[in-house]
DNA sequence: GGAAGCTCCTGAAAGC
DNA sequence: TGCTTTCAGGAGCTTC
């Protein structure tokens, strides 16, 4: 499941793969896939042919293709989106949802495939500062250089939430998923309900401190592929869920203090923590 | 206005 | 064997 280390290798991917070349054109296969584009499927069509892509951005798990000036193409993975770049004449795979050709065809072409269609493409305006004007609410993420630590803890001061709540949401911290929520919140020996108001800024920053860790571990091996929905550009899958301490280990020993872990339903999903180390507040 | 819950979607796995 | 149910989850939308 892609979050911000899975969209930093798409990006990466992207960056040597597609930045500099000239869309020639655009189909799309499914119209869910553009649903974001409020336009509709042939606007979006149209308004990429003959664009020249600049290098590749990235905000947490939002990664967008600058196009000219003030354009831009945004792409969320959602759940299972990849972003292919695959040979002229290769089939298409089951579940391709947008196919790009560029003008010089021997360099391949970009596939947008998408099971679960829960992601998508877009084009928007930018803003002064390059980013789409539609993620402007997303805060920056913690690989960010300027990513402000301090009003990261003051927010989590003024909201009456709870700390995993608070990590998955992108407005106060962007790029955090469910898997590494769980993973560093079990570095930080933190409970997946403890209130927000409850964590000293010293405590803050270990938080933040484990989720950089998690991450650029995760990056520097491809990042996580735990359900095989998430590759790279080359179709290639990251080695990460070898290294999870706590996402999908239910029953297993934790591997601090050996108690079997436990996997709680959550939102609609589940935490695992370990119930020795993470005991719950209160 | 802020927080919590619902919904979208597909396919693998489990249950019967 | 084959059908039904459950589960996975990011983020926009709705409800309270």
């Amino acid at each position: 499941m892609p979050e911000l280390p899975e969209v930093e290798v798409v990006r990466r991917g992207l960056d040597r793969w597609v930045s500099g070349r000239v869309v020639a054109a655009a189909e799309v296969l499914h119209p869910r896939a553009v649903r974001r584009h409020v336009a509709g499927a042939v606007d979006f069509t149209d308004r990429l042919r003959g664009v020249r892509v600049a290098p590749a951005r990235r905000r947490g798990k939002y990664l967008w293709l600058p196009l000219g000036e003030d354009l831009a193409l945004l792409a969320h993975l959602g759940m299972s989106g990849q972003l292919l770049v695959q040979p002229g004449g290769t089939p298409d795979e089951k579940h391709l949802r947008v196919r790009v050709t560029f003008d010089d065809v021997a360099r391949g072409e970009l596939r947008f495939v998408d099971q679960r269609t829960f992601g998508g493409l877009s084009l928007h305006a930018v803003g002064r500062d390059g980013v789409p004007d539609v993620i402007g609410h997303i805060a920056r993420d913690p690989l960010d250089p300027l990513f402000d630590e301090d009003a990261f803890h003051a927010a989590l001061l003024r909201r009456r939430t709870t700390v995993k709540r608070a990590l998955l949401d992108q407005s106060l911290i962007s790029g955090v998923g469910n898997i590494y929520a769980d993973e560093a919140l079990w570095r930080t020996r933190l409970h997946y309900e403890l209130p927000t108001a409850g964590l000293t800024r010293p405590r803050t920053a270990e938080l933040v401190s484990h989720i950089r860790e998690v991450m650029n571990a995760a990056l520097a091996v491809g990042g996580t592929s735990f359900d095989s929905l998430y590759v790279n550009v080359n179709g290639e899958s990251g080695y990460f869920d070898r290294s999870l301490d706590a996402y999908g280990r239910e029953d297993q020993p934790c591997r601090r203090c050996g108690t079997p872990m436990r996997r709680r339903p959550w939102m609609n999903r589940s935490s695992y923590f370990c119930p020795r180390c993470q005991p719950p507040p209160g």
